[in-house]
DNA sequence: TTGCGTGATCAAATCGATTCGATATGGGGA
DNA sequence: TCCCCATATCGAATCGATTTGATCACGCAA
């Protein structure tokens, strides 16, 4: 392994002071231009890459930012929900030029411990946390203690946390409404996700608040709570079987579930959507090949990731108080609702 | 925001200096049992977290890995098989006490730099490099630089890189044989990833090799390079049905491909399998919703993720000349090759 | 010619932990 | 009683960059 190379050598080789060579590099105003040029060009020759742990140490901030997926998020964000936020925040973050640590925790005490050692280690100078659920202190705690902490996913209008979320109300809303206003359906059952989790409680109001619109009541013998799992859609789907009637209609609350049920409904002789509609949620990849394909709700998720790691580039500038910012979703009208024109190719 | 604890309160509030201070916490023989005790006491009690930079910069090493996705992998891997991986890798990182620093590069350029960022920052201690291409020199650069490296996918023989991959040989060679000897098919055609990626070549190599243990041959007009992607599956449907005759099977080297190629299939009025069988690869978790299900070869990429990991600690601690890693593979058979039995619920 | 102001450069302190040669302490043997 | 050795602890140097108060050089005005 060859000798590192240290501002040392850059200095000596451009004739000036280790601390001009530090002032030149980092484009100060109190080094001349002609001085400026001189280093870049030593350091580029040497090849000369800063010691991040040193300039960290010296300078007390850190060029990294740390992804938390706490465990209980693990299914609440579909795969590819979770590759596109990864996506979004780290193109975000080589534009910006920071690092981007990940941290799965497993456990709750690896949790805190992931926190710990990430933040108070100071190796992250913020964090962006995917998915806490409601009961999670910690990002709250965090934020509290002053650490910059980006939420994604909605919080209730209590928390003094930022973050950038999904207008999850309006998606439902939206699907459901399309189910009442194009199909006609007046009975429309729903699964929802885990009702410890803001997005399940959001579009589980959504779905309420587009019945009530149009004067309907959900009927709770049409209602499930499931975990986001293919699997809880499977119970779901035998749970609601005995109460389905010719004509109604179910809101699942991702795409999973619904695949899930539509295939246990196959195996049990209903056809999806002539006995049964279905529409769901998140654009799953899959989504598009269920059969029959799904009318469900999606988001720009990469763009999320996006402004997430740009406000948290905000809170660790100094900026503080900064707004939720909401991602407004879009009706994605395949053939499970009904509707005829789409085909799986669209 | 609170007071930093550094390591000097610690030791006061144990009545020790810095430096027996540090050495307690670390572990060391040279401080006595009750002084450790005393020292550890303390730091809980000012809930003392050590700072990573200082540490890094003193001893000279991190206690982060670095995870690079180059640009040209980012279609290589699926985002199921990219999560898995990280799994893996994170997993093993938490137990042995490592951060995790992901890095993807949108560009040719944007790579080296975040190589260099990284790696010649000591901002990690070593890389895993995830399917770079056969023409990638950077791994092999990088380790001749003395800088830990484990790629993941299997690399030509010559190579001298650590690395964990799939024995995509023997799998492709399971599943084409699958059809030779189950099913009796003779004309065998092929769309592989593309050729510039070791995983690409060996499915193909796997394939030819079936055919050629079996006395077959490949047909050229039933061969198609793809890019793993669903479209191009697509496209190589249009290319092959002029030449499929009955009773032909093609085997997609994976699993978005065939499932783009069998709903244009369809679409032209071809039925999978009794027209053409279909056989794939990564049992994709969309390739268990396909319709019909595919039949498709799985291997343990979380597995993957955590022996690359524990390989690139292995390098770190100094240790040299590993052997290549090579995990095995499994047929999962479904429909779409025309077995009948399982069922998509398996 | 001298003095002063300004812009460029420099030397030295600093960040927080680790490391190692040096020192203190205490017990056992002569 | 005295000395020596082993063991436990300590002081100070160190990692590499950043930062800031101090110094230097130069040009211009008096």
């Amino acid at each position: 392994m060859q000798a590192r190379v240290t501002l040392a050598d850059v200095a000596r080789l451009a004739g000036v002071s280790k601390a001009s060579a530090s002032m030149a590099l980092a484009d100060s105003a109190r080094v001349a231009g002609e001085t400026k040029e001189r280093v870049r060009r030593a350091a580029s020759e040497l090849g000369y890459v800063p010691h991040a742990a040193a300039a960290a140490l010296r300078s007390q901030r850190a060029d990294a930012i740390a992804v938390v997926l706490p465990h209980v998020a693990q299914h609440v964000f579909s795969h590819p929900v979770f590759i596109d936020l990864l996506e979004g925040i780290s193109a975000a973050a080589n534009e910006l030029d920071l690092s981007v640590m990940l941290s799965t925790a497993r456990s709750a005490e690896d949790e805190t411990s992931a926190y710990s050692r990430i933040i108070r280690g100071r190796q992250a100078a913020g964090v962006i946390v995917a998915a806490a659920s409601v009961h999670d202190r910690s990002p709250s705690d965090m934020q509290r203690a002053g650490y910059p902490v980006v939420v994604i996913g909605r919080l209730p209008r209590s928390s003094a946390v930022a973050s950038v979320g999904i207008d999850d109300i309006g998606g439902a809303k939206a699907v459901v409404r399309h189910l009442i206003e194009v199909h006609g359906t007046r009975r429309i059952g729903h699964v929802s996700g885990p009702l410890d989790h803001q997005s399940a409680i959001d579009k589980r109001d959504g779905y309420v608040g587009a019945l009530a619109q149009a004067g309907l009541s959900m009927n709770p013998r049409l209602f499930f709570e499931g975990d986001y799992e293919e699997a809880s859609g499977r119970r779901a789907a035998m749970a609601l079987l005995p109460h389905l009637e010719p004509g109604d209609a179910i809101f699942f609350s991702n795409d999973q579930m619904a695949i899930g049920a539509m295939e246990e409904w196959r195996r049990a002789g209903l056809r999806v959507p002539e006995d049964v509609r279905v529409v769901s949620y998140d654009n799953h990849p899959m989504s598009r090949h269920a059969s029959p394909p799904l009318t469900t709700v999606g988001a720009d998720m990469v763009g999320v990731g996006d402004r997430a790691l740009r406000q948290l580039h905000r809170l660790i500038g100094g900026e503080t108080e900064l707004a939720p910012i909401e991602f407004p979703t879009g009706l994605i009208v395949r053939k499970s609702c009904g509707c005829l024109g789409e085909d799986a190719h669209g």
